[in-house]
DNA sequence: AATGAATGAGCATTCATTCAT
DNA sequence: GATGAATGAATGCTCATTCAT
């Protein structure tokens, strides 16, 4: 599974780097230092390392903050949700290409392949605790479905902020962001 | 230019089938009927093509959109604004194919674009209507980018909400889209 | 020498199935449950063990007709042979798969493989009474070639007839190809 | 249609050369001094200039037998078959390396496939006049398949009798071959 | 402006075979 | 005898792009 893991850091690094559409899998088997059958033993094809790959990096992402928010106090669930929020928008505005690479990608619909993928037990259980814990106006269906909007939300402006700049950087949007996020859940 | 229309035609007709990806530009000039040649005549690549297909479409949708509450009277800038958005909505369910084309690019970042291309003033000349009327506690410029949020969440819920049924159907979606599209601008 | 049977079922299995350029090695290793190494244990490559298993085969049929006419009373050598190959025409024609498999190459090449096999020897004994026994006009070594060009032709044309059904279905065919099959070696 | 043809040239030789299998698509076009893409233009893959390779050289070989036979004069139709089979054996036997080429495939499924072919419309024409001439006992029906079974007989002999030299060499079996042919359409 | 035959770099994928365990 | 992870040469095929007509 060493070999595994070598064509996994390849191919993240080229993705990285020369964007996903421009690396070809003769780089990835050469970078990793393995031979070319070796990556179809344990890829089925371009699509199915990139996929490993987006599920492996959001969930890195939500375990560090998982890790920064566990310790600390909050008034209220929601301050902890846009703390843990927050702290997410920071890292990937540090990390301006592992973002680009993500896409949107990393948005509810990988939060939710992670949350059923048994090997992240532990973040589907620190979202089970966030929603039964936020006391909202909202039904428990319709909660989910807020939850969703604020991830895509997120996880849509924060991209075009730092990618492409647009609307504004994200210093200057990161504030209303927040703040929205504020009001949909208050009330 | 009967041609480049006929090359836009069979592109988005083909694309809309069968996938961008998957769709060679042999078989676009094949389908409009011209030769290969022709179609670098009047576009650089398939890229080329793409942006100005959907350039196009999502102007088209824009007008018609725009056209819907043209006559209407509104009791607020805000109710103008969700019926607006509530129009675009619905004609995108009704599209679902047109709008899998489109992705989440029928976004802010085209309707930018939109907006600067010449071709499109009238559209231009309605955002700044908008802008100008709407009363709200934020700042000319905090404006802009609220309004850019409410375009890309929109954008970016309905499309999962309309083609992967994440996190629930467009009809259970739509009324907490609105509702949160309400809370955001108002107070 | 358990697993080289199982090795040679499974090949078999997957030969008729799917054809045989169309079947990997790793296939056949998968259907038998045994290692990738443990095939070239026991052969050296696919063409091997196509042929073993063409001889095997074929060797099963030849045994079973040769049985079918053991018991059985002739007024002439000439009826027996006739009633030896009306057996394997009506036995192909009930297992077209392994027709098509065995194609042509169930001939003489590998009756003569099979006559040459020591573990075949009943079959090479029952060949030479045949030949010392049937009285026709020819010298004992065109005899051999006749023979050789009745056994080609009924492979030949049983086969284009099962499989191809040209030049017409069997039925049709046998009739005609049996009084050809006399007509050469009475006078 | 020049590079089409500097193509099936180049395919015919490296077949010829070094077998099928072992002829790569690549050495094809370099040798026919074309790009790769061209092959691609004209034939859809190896077996697709396999296939038109065949039954070029096998009308090839038919028109040159139809020709040598055209202007002399023979006491019956059964004569003047023989003598065009004949001119196909020497002219195989001349040709070993097209014959194992060929294979069996020279066969009637091919006779037929250039007889249905409109490019070869003489072999078709030239194949009625015989079947129209020639006077035995059979039905117009059993008179098609008897001489299918002939064709099939004399392409399947003849190839073991050059190629593999079994049961004897083309020599001793040729003259048993025309007699044999001679005993199936005479009574 | 329009054509379409020709290109060939580029790439994914397969699979028989080996060998250390 | 048996294994199966690892190999990497071999190869088929695509497709955007050009350019002489």
């Amino acid at each position: 599974m060493l070999k595994q893991n070598r064509l996994l850091d390849a191919a993240y690094n080229l993705f990285i780097e020369k964007g996903i559409t421009n690396t070809a899998i003769d780089e990835i088997v050469k970078k990793a230092g393995v031979a070319k059958g070796t990556f179809y033993l344990y890829f089925k094809d371009k699509e199915d390392i990139l996929e490993k790959l987006i599920i492996r990096k959001s969930a890195e992402i939500v375990k560090k903050a998982l890790n920064e928010i566990k310790d600390r106090q909050f008034s209220s669930p929601t301050d902890k949700l846009i703390c843990f929020m927050e702290y997410i928008i920071d890292y990937l505005s540090k990390n301006k290409y592992l973002f680009r690479f993500l896409k949107k990608d990393f948005s509810w619909v990988f939060f939710k392949k992670i949350t059923e993928n048994e090997e992240f037990s532990e973040i589907k259980a620190a979202k089970e605790t966030f929603l039964s814990n936020i006391k909202t106006g909202y039904s428990p269906e319709e909660l989910e479905i807020v939850i969703f909007m604020i991830i895509e939300l997120v996880s849509s402006i924060t991209y075009s902020s730092i990618v492409k700049e647009e609307p504004a950087p994200i210093e200057k949007v990161k504030p209303l962001l927040l703040d929205t996020i504020r009001k949909i859940l208050e009330n």
